[in-house]
DNA sequence: TCTATATTTGGCAATTTAGCCAAATGGCCA
DNA sequence: TGGCCATTTGGCTAAATTGCCAAATATAGA
């Protein structure tokens, strides 16, 4: 049981630490509301192509994008829409850390 | 705008990374249940004390988690329950994945 | 005050990550 | 086939992260 519950947070904080960066936060962003080829987002994000496409793989690999290829494009979907309530745990968090900061400004 | 939405995503990163690793996601996970101190959750972990309390210090300055002191012990708390639903969306995650590798194996 | 307990901090070595360039791969079309 | 476009991969360096030990700090109690 101990051993079986090291896997799962192992699992989940493979799928969590995936989603740790901001340039990989920009892209399931943007992919919640359409899918995108990496030209897309690589025009969005402004970095070199080779780096949004490893973004594109890290997210890939845990699981949380789907790629298909289209002619001589790839095309990057979300997995799973429920991102958008992940999300809004974490606007949850910097409420309440700021508005702890406000009462200890008082 | 840009920059705008970039430092959005800089903040919301610095929280999920604060989440991304195993062992503060076993504390978070029992934190939701109840307040702990360092003692309690160094026996959980198992790590050495030290590196539990580093864990902490992520967790703490990251607005996941407060922290209060007692007597000699120092008890931490979840600032939000909301933690909740994001690890559903995360194993939602999971099982999206799994049934396609089925699907695959078909 | 002296000691034991609880926690944090400093420091270090090993590992992982990020982002760039260059090169390889795959598809499309003249 | 040859050339262009889209994407991925290899390789490299710089920076960040992890986990341990040792040492510092704080509190409670004899």
């Amino acid at each position: 049981m101990k051993a079986k519950s090291k896997a799962r947070f192992e699992a989940r904080a493979k799928i969590i630490k995936a989603m740790a960066h901001p340039t990989r936060l920009m892209i399931v962003d943007e992919l919640s509301r359409r899918e995108r080829c990496v030209c897309d987002l690589t025009e969005m994000v402004g970095s070199d192509v080779s780096t949004v496409s490893k973004h594109l793989s890290v997210l890939r690999n845990a699981g949380v994008v789907r790629d298909e290829k289209r002619g001589s494009k790839v095309y990057y979907t979300l997995r799973t829409p429920c991102i958008l309530s992940f999300m809004s745990c974490i606007e949850t968090v910097i409420k309440s850390r700021a508005e702890e900061q406000l009462d200890l400004a008082k």
